[in-house]
DNA sequence: CATCGATATGTTATCGCAAACACCATGCGT
DNA sequence: ACGCATGGTGTTTGCGATAACATATCGATG
């Protein structure tokens, strides 16, 4: 018990003793077993994080924003990777939940029923990220892909373009990228216009992927003068294309990508985009996960972050 | 314990019983404590992953393929971050020690004498990866940095460039590229070549700053003919700059950086660059601690992978 | 000097599960 | 008919820590 006192800085132990425990613990390498610790207090200093996908740069950055807030806390991140499936997810969850951590953050709003009902049944914080289009279990922070899809729309018409394409991947499951297109969609139709083509990909280097899709769609359609692509990589596999082909940007045609890889920054030309607030939606979310843990807040919390628009060199000012 | 034998798979329970049991979990929403079942059974089914970072594509990519195959088997891979600081991995170390893993991979063959002793100390397989160039505590899979710093030097001697220039990340504590680095001017020295400037940054876009780098080491040393950068976002950025800049390559000056992220296909020109063997060296890592685990196999593995150079455009070939 | 409070240390029960073993019923071979 | 293996279930114990409570020590205080 003394050595429990010790190890964790509680109750009143004399600086003797207490200097003989470190240095017998250290001396036989002693590491406590938290999970008999756990056990015992029922308390997990885990955060469960639950994203789709670790390999395309936007939910690394989110995981940095939430690594940067746990830090200056007891908290430790876990990750769960569901790659974007519904049960996987399911999966994920219920073998987090398993280590009863101290608070669950996950990408989207879309889940199962029984992700859900786990979700609530576990009564620890929840906090739903980087789609607020749609009502969370309990808090939410990100932006709406609706609305962005809506704001790039607008700034399209009021850059002049009327002859618009879309390229995207072909992911029924990432709802984010669904709801960027029918936003986009959306807000065209308001200002009567229609997209003019799409054009969809999976797999394989987005970069070289965006190249091929713009080449294909300029073939079908000569006429458009704005290329919407759901992602930055694409979009920038795209304006390689074009520039190496000549075509004057963005007066004969623009482009937008979306999420504000600052990767885009030294490119020939920067490509226009939209920021998701990726890192602030991972601080946000582990500060609500923190201040929920140590009991300063009690509510849920629902936060729609604005999304920023660039420019860059790609898109006509209005 | 008939309900602990139906969830885990385990010993003879009858249909009836069987069906019952699952049924009424299913309804109660029950979801067994593995802190309590690790502890009991002294079986954790979790393997430490310990990276410096998440954020420049290169560990993302050991993940996936650790995350490949342990999604075979029953393990799962939980992830700490050093971010390059050894203090700060010994703590991690600890940390993750603590919750009894049944393996451990950790990026690199430098620790700190705690970290390795309590790496021995925790009687469980230890995978170093990524590096070969020393002693591992246990196992150890990756390339040999060193070697792979001479080869690129033999390439670009054989190439006919002479006057060659470094650019690299001002890490002192990234002991690959400073492996890399010695390598590099071994071999070059071995000819008789001697670098002729060298470039360092930190921080900001690795794409902006290849592009400034490669302005200021011209400027400096406009004879320099080859430029040899310490990963290839920077050299993509240098690569850009260059091909604004109107110089023939690989002819007037030849570039090459490290890494082999797949993200170059799909530039103007293909950068040169070396596979680091990353997905590989992943899954080497994982398939290692999932046979330890099983038991199949018991002794220490160290295996090193030969890292394949591409020409690409931009380094000309003997 | 008895009492009290504070500091310092020890004892016991408990967390939720699985290992180990005990037990009973059934069916099979000889 | 008997022993024995097997399937199916229950009981007891222990994993390694902490919570809660108990005890010891000491000085100050009235």
């Amino acid at each position: 018990m003394t050595v429990s006192r010790v190890l964790r800085n509680r109750g009143d132990v004399s600086e003797a003793t207490r200097e003989r425990v470190l240095q017998t613990a250290k001396q036989l390498g002693y590491v406590p077993n938290k999970i008999a610790g756990a056990l015992a207090s029922s308390r997990v200093n885990l955060v469960a994080v639950i994203i789709p996908s670790m390999s395309n740069m936007v939910f690394p950055e989110v995981m940095t924003g939430i690594t940067q807030v746990l830090e200056e806390t007891q908290l430790q991140p876990v990750v769960g990777i569901t790659g974007y499936m519904p049960e996987k997810e399911e999966k994920v969850l219920f073998e987090m939940l398993s280590w009863r951590p101290s608070g669950v953050i996950i990408a989207g709003i879309e889940h199962t029923d029984a992700s859900r009902a786990m979700l609530r049944a576990s009564g620890i914080p929840v906090v739903e990220i980087m789609d607020t289009d749609g009502t969370p279990v309990d808090s939410m922070v990100g932006i709406s892909h609706r609305r962005a899809g809506q704001r790039m729309a607008e700034a399209i018409l009021k850059g002049g373009y009327r002859n618009i394409g879309f390229l995207g991947t072909q992911m029924a499951l990432d709802h984010r990228a669904r709801k960027r297109f029918e936003g986009f969609t959306e807000r065209l139709a308001k200002g009567g216009v229609e997209i003019l083509d799409k054009e969809f990909y999976s797999g394989g280097s987005a970069l070289v992927k965006g190249r091929e899709m713009t080449q294909a769609i300029l073939a079908r359609e000569p006429d458009l003068d704005f290329l919407y692509y759901s992602n930055d990589m694409i979009g920038a596999g795209g304006l390689m294309y074009l520039l190496e082909a000549g075509y004057d940007i963005p007066g004969q045609i623009g482009l937008a990508g979306f999420n504000g890889v600052n990767l885009l920054k030294g490119l020939p030309k920067e490509l226009a985009t939209m920021d998701a607030c990726r890192l602030e939606t991972g601080r946000r979310a582990a500060q609500i996960i923190a201040s929920r843990v140590e009991g300063t807040q009690t509510d849920p919390v629902s936060e729609t972050m604005e999304p920023r628009i660039t420019y860059g060199d790609t898109l006509r000012r209005p």
